[in-house]
DNA sequence: TCAACTTCGTGAAGTCCTTCACGAAGTCGT
DNA sequence: ACGACTTCGTGAAGGACTTCACGAAGTTGA
């Protein structure tokens, strides 16, 4: 009954190389150029595995969507394969980059050697701090966010990276949209929205961060797991740290507290659902996978 | 015959959360935080989801790995929601944090707030760099890396952010694992082996801008994609016996030119080729991604 | 040329995650 | 108190990705 369904499927149709695989041909790429560098000729899928902390069927079955390259009883071609990657990775031509918000984390990344090495070159800094205009950071000047259109147009710019603080950060994106962008890499901690058409990749340090607490929390089993209390209406002010960044608009239609009590004693009853359902269990239980591939999509 | 192999699943074991859930209850928390300081009481999965970059189904299905905390025709309590995936984090507790390779990035990593505002606390700041030791970073003193091991000891700090050079990223990661360290946050461009019990989550700019890469090349499609030429025989002849120790202990077992002076000017610096990138140069890369669940293709 | 190896390529099976869909539980207005 | 509505919780179905496992293709040495 889902056959219809599979239409969507085959919208990625064509070159369908998943996106998972896409993840890690960056991480060959720079293997690939390591061994490059050291006149190494050939790799063999276990060797490439190991040097990316993967595996080799992995390997095999990644570089198989690239088509069969390989060369059985000897291994991959180092120089062949790179070149087939950064094809496959568009990599080919440089690819220009803007980068708006030059403050701490701006200011570490325009100068990033890592940048141009790779392919990407940073033609614009835009910034709205005055005091930032004109500053050369990495050969590149900041300008004021004014010229971004101008900027995007001149140097056919497709990528932009979005270091400013979050408040402004949808803001800037749809500007740079706007001026023609199809791909953002944003810093900012805040969920941006798009058009289709346009990719955004997001990078968070604190959600890493918490992501390792997680699992630091199960190590030292503490097993002393209190049972939750019950979500009552009473305003318990917990923890979780304050954080001083929240300006997101789509924070809407949302119930508020009210200022005026219009509905007070309906609002406290309900003291949600006990315990009863058979199902979920939220217990603690020890995991620690402790491998180092683990992902999530 | 797989059914043997279940044991390692059920490591895994009961009532854990799945790895995806715990990438995306950072988000979840973020949100929830930002509705807790204007007083929001309650909030519906379908407006967490907006918030979030998500949909609805998503958001209940993660919300019930924690227990059925929601009421039905009203959403979930923020306040309690909040500190259920705080506590759930891990996060009840501050974390404390050492941050080695105070360069470009790691000054500002230093100097985020946002560490601090989510409860991680940067207790100590390590670098070789003697020209470095002693400057104060977001109020913290950069010490010399002997002083690891104490540091890490007295402050019971369980998670490491290593912002070195990628050449020296695995010896750092060694002697933080000696030093008692269990997590790390590798922002080096590098595949960290670490023993089992170590966590490591790697943050890769150049991984991340090539993903972008790769479907901004499928966007103007430009089909012409000249055939890609033969995978080129290689006279590869496998190497005998031991092979050269390079940087990577991983990269052994691996053809070598014949003849060819072993170490190639690779040694140590790693990348910054710095000049008109082209292809040679830089090690970069690392990936594991771990979220972005919003695109759209 | 042949036998012994090595290593790729890939169907198939298994695991994990997402999406669907709908009953249950609760609220709200009258 | 009741009927109309909301919104959660969750089994089930479907996909996506990973791992297995083994035949095929190619290499090396005698
Ligand atoms: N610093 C870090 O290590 C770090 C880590 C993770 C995430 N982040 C995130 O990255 C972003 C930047 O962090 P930061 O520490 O560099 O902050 P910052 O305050 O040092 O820099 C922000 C810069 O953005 C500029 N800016 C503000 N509004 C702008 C606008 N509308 N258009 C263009 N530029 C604008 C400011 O002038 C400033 O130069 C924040 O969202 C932060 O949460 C930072
Ligand atoms: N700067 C960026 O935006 C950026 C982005 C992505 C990844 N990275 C990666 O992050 C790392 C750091 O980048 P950076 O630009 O800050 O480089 P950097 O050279 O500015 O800083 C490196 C710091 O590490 C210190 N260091 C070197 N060896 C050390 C050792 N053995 N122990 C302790 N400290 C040591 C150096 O003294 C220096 O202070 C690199 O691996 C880089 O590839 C940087």
């Amino acid at each position: 009954m889902t056959e219809l369904r599979r239409a969507a499927g085959a919208a990625r149709g064509r070159s369908s190389v998943p996106e998972a695989t896409v993840a890690r041909l960056p991480l060959y790429l720079r293997v690939l150029t390591s061994l490059a560098d050291r006149a190494v000729r050939t790799v063999s899928s276990e060797t490439l595995a190991k040097a990316a902390g993967m595996t080799s069927a992995k390997v095999r079955k990644d570089l198989s969507y690239l088509g069969s390259y390989g060369t059985r009883g000897v291994g991959y071609d180092v120089d062949f394969l790179l070149g087939r990657i950064a094809a496959e990775l568009g990599l080919t031509e440089d690819r220009t980059v803007v980068l708006v918000g030059v403050g701490n984390l701006g200011h570490a990344l325009a100068g990033y050697a890592g940048f141009r090495s790779r392919g990407f070159r940073v033609v614009a800094l835009l910034d709205v701090d005055p005091d930032r205009i004109g500053e050369s950071v990495g050969g590149v000047a900041v300008s004021p966010l004014d010229e971004m259109e101008a900027l995007v147009e001149r140097n056919q710019v497709t990528i932009g990276v979005i270091c400013t603080p979050a408040a402004a950060a949808q803001a800037v994106c749809d500007r740079l949209v706007s001026a023609g962008i199809t791909s953002i890499l944003n810093f900012a901690p805040i969920a941006l929205s798009v058009p289709v058409g346009v990719d955004v990749r997001k990078v968070d340090l604190a959600v890493e961060l918490q992501i390792l607490s997680f699992h630091e929390a199960r190590k030292r089993s503490a097993p002393a797991t209190g049972g939750v209390a019950a979500p009552t209406r009473s305003p318990g002010r917990r923890a979780g740290g304050r954080s001083g960044e929240s300006d997101d608009p789509r924070l809407a239609m949302v119930t508020r507290a009210p200022t005026g009590p219009p509905t007070l004693g309906t609002r406290g009853t309900g003291p949600l659902v006990g315990t009863t359902g058979g199902t979920s269990g939220a217990a603690t239980g020890a995991v620690t996978g402790a491998k180092t591939g683990g992902e999530a999509s």
